[in-house]
DNA sequence: AAATATAACGCAACTTAGTTGTAGTAACAA
DNA sequence: TTGTTACTACAACTAAGTTGCGTTATATTT
């Protein structure tokens, strides 16, 4: 499937992911759009522009569920190993401009990764 | 602080990680230990243990929190970089015997890393 | 342009991992 | 054995995310 009909709740996800390079969690996405959407619409489309490729998503400190916009990665082989950077300070999150090489382990198959990052991004550093 | 007293619930965790070297979620803990201890109480003997160094928490996939065995970690400088492996058909989860180099980012300071790969453990493989 | 099919939506109720407050209990030192 | 206080159980809560379903909106067909 994928994403289908250009509804108000489709473009208004997009405009966010649109105006910003980082990544934006599922909650604050909610939260900043509580007034035009419920949170159901919102979860739906995420898993939907997930589908599609459009986004991916990832799970940072505490759990929570960010998506943030595809760049390389195609909806079909979907093995970003690229990092994601969470600064400890002002929650902040964006995804690390360079591939980590997931490395072969003998008997076991490899499918996803996922590389969390933590410490201070270049705003709280100073 | 850190653990101070030995209680019952202490030792049984303790047993729970020694009888086998795979990382346990703090669900499954509180399934198996359900008729002998409350969930609370699991919860907060796993922070003390955490805090002492002698388990290391991280989440797994569904953001669910996992424990291991701290090997080779000291409690002061917890910089593990060794990845989970997590089976996406048995669910198992367990550390893998080798380190991962987090690379150094401009302008940021790293404090603490995650990788967890996913795919098909040895028994899954078959 | 109206009729139709169905994808998408809002709402409310639910699920569940994890947390908090508190009064009672048990570990351990004196 | 007594006193301090760390630890525990219980119940009530929090919050991210999910589910079911009747209604609405999109896009296609006539």
């Amino acid at each position: 499937m994928g994403v289908i009909r250009k509804t108000k709740s489709v473009e208004a996800l997009l405009h966010e992911f649109n105006t910003s390079d980082e990544a934006i969690s599922a909650k604050q996405l909610i939260e900043q759009l509580d007034s035009k959407f419920n949170k159901t619409t919102i979860y739906r489309v995420l898993d939907k522009l997930e589908e599609d490729g459009v986004l991916h998503s990832f799970l940072g400190k505490e759990g929570l569920k960010w998506y943030a916009k595809c760049n390389g990665c195609s909806a079909s082989k979907h093995k970003d190993v690229h990092p994601h950077f969470q600064c400890l300070k002002c929650g902040r999150v964006d995804c690390l401009p360079f591939s980590m090489a997931i490395p072969e382990i003998p008997n076991r198959k490899v499918e996803v990764s996922q590389v969390l990052i933590q410490g201070l991004c270049e705003k709280c550093c100073v």
